[in-house]
DNA sequence: AATGAATGAGAATTCATTCAT
DNA sequence: TATGAATGAATTCTCATTCAT
């Protein structure tokens, strides 16, 4: 039983420690594919290579595993982006630009998209997920974002908007993006192609989508 | 026959016709509140003030009670969507504003989102609703917006932008404020207000963000 | 309802007196097709061509048209056959072939058979249908049958054979030439031929099937 | 059954092998009391000393516990079967009685007459029932039988009768002497007694029904 | 630590029966 | 009489969770 038992399950021996993070792993997929719900406790298992019982070893319930799934993701989102965000100080479309383009970059990850995806879809079966991601990723990151867009006004970059209302027009349309593609399977011609995305939003962000003469007779409201 | 005691209690109603209806507008509360799978029949049954039975007479199942409530939705959609854009000919700022706003307007009734909240959230679980969602709303509905794009393009009015993908820009900004509203709870300072939301996303979506002086110093690339 | 509505309903109108037993056919076809617990009253009310209601108003129960079919299948059944073994004197061999040509005949009607056939499937679920079917039929035809074998045997007709268990090599036959038909489908070459089987089966019981001179030297003991 | 108790309680026995046949014996005996639509797979649990849920470890469906039972008793069945009737050369007289004696002390098992019990009384509810029993043991089994009695007739042991018919008369008197004793309780005086109705059977079958002086006089067409 | 057999509460679905019309 | 909408008890089946090994 010391050392070498080789033919001992199907795969081979992994290091204890890294079993939760195998749990978790095989859940985030499966909540992805089917939801909570329709995600049985011994598929998760099966998927990360362990038996029903095992999962119970490391997480108290199924709803535990939903949990610390999301806790799992939320560190490193909060730091990623509050770090690239931080305290940049000149032209704020610049950190934007390199921030959505980061986004756009890592979303391209299923690992990664795969956490906002299940917690969409499951935080109104379990409220106190909304409150995790909401108070650790959303109330951390959306006030940076808000803030950087006042600034950005305040010092002339930018025309006189709405700082928190702006946070939609410009994390939007990256979000619609995804749920055409992953919910409806409706990408454009070349597959989900985000740096497509990403370049044209960003023009219309900044530039708008009239044409430059048109600029003297248009009025949006 | 011999005397009329109308008022004996909510049973034996005979509302036939309606009752469908009833059930689906109980299902759509609940699945919104909860999602489908969390939801009993019984809840259903009972929200509607009818008993579980009752609500097999009308649907063979859960999973078509869910179907009748999108098929329900569906043609109304379509339907008032193209109208609105259908056979503009002119500028198309005008027409997509237009369309904006009503949209914007619609989404405050309630029983409305409702119905593509439900969608979003259900369809991984139950594909062949969102071949039919894709089917009857979205295939109809996007190849004129982005009609309507190129077309503003072809004619000046518009900028050279990808008319598939600037799709994404003009309805996105709306989706993420309903989602944040919705699932996480977090809105403008006043509430919901899609009419502020729909006017600052406007007014980006046509002139940009960038102040007008810095238009020349700015590139988005 | 005062004069000609023939285009009301599926069929031409029928007297209501005749409705108990266009229940009690309907029923009857489908316990026979598929028991009794698999069989819903609203089947039955649709083979009669009427409302589930409306059975309930001939019958209080789904157990009570079961008892009625056999009600109404016992008394006809016990009289003919009572009728024709009734007081024969002479050789009980003519009334044997008689009565066992009699029912090899009846039982080619298959609303005949289909009414020991349901009894057989539903008495061990009801046992008082089991314990009518013999006070009415059983224990009326078999002392009769047993009887007439007895008095064969005593007159020097038969060989001493035990009347009660002879019945069974006398019926017998034909029951498993039924069951065989009915229940998997197998029957001689061209057909269920019952009057084949009789006659071979007439030709064993009287004379035995040893060939002749083998009489002597075959000992079934 | 009264002592071994290897204590602990009737929980967490852990026999997992022995468990498929558990299930399959308490079925068996309720589906033979009450048949299948009346027995509940609680019922067979609580008789097999397991919980509900353990029954669909073993089986998907309760109609899988039905064709389990089925499966299992064909192969026995037709093995034994054909194993005796197999190759005989002589006088099939012999085989047949060693087999129907054979049969008639099988019978006297109530864990072996059970089965064709339960067959005959679903199968009409389950059509694939009846094929596989069919196929499995009446197809196996049958042409064995007609092919000695045909052999018999040509080697000049039997009289000229009609081989597939005459099978009816050598089975069907113990059909219904069970028939009768199950489904209606009606038995020779002292009990069953297998025995006595197969020596009065065997007598008939060979020898038949008339005394010898009358062999003369009787004509059976 | 790991397993998987066993449990039983819970949910979907069916259908006999009732009853206002 | 006749109808069929409505009911809810009963049943099948699922699956999170426990626990002896």
């Amino acid at each position: 039983m010391s050392d070498s038992i080789p033919e001992r399950g199907p795969k081979f021996r992994r290091r204890a420690e890294a079993r939760p993070d195998e749990v978790l792993d095989a859940a985030l997929e499966l909540f992805m594919e089917q939801g909570f719900a329709a995600t049985r406790v011994e598929d998760i298992a099966r998927r990360a290579g362990l038996s029903k019982g095992t999962v119970y070893l490391y997480f108290p319930s199924k709803e535990a595993v939903l949990e610390g799934l999301v806790r799992r993701a939320i560190v490193p989102i909060a730091d990623s982006a509050l770090e690239a965000l931080g305290s940049y100080e000149g032209d704020p479309r610049i950190v934007i630009s390199t921030v959505i383009r980061m986004i756009g970059h890592r979303f391209g990850d299923p690992r990664i998209v795969a956490i906002p995806k299940v917690v969409f879809r499951e935080v109104l079966g379990f409220p106190h997920l909304a409150q995790m991601y909401r108070t650790e990723v959303l109330d951390k990151v959306l006030p940076v974002v808000s803030g950087l867009i006042r600034r950005g006004v305040e010092q002339g970059y930018l025309r006189q908007v709405d700082p928190e209302l702006t946070v939609r027009s410009i994390i939007g349309p990256m979000l619609l993006h995804l749920v055409m593609a992953e919910v409806f399977g409706i990408t454009p011609a070349g597959g989900l192609q985000f740096d497509k995305l990403v370049d044209n939003h960003l023009s219309i962000l900044f530039d708008g989508l009239s044409a430059p003469p048109s600029a003297k007779t248009w009025s949006s409201s």
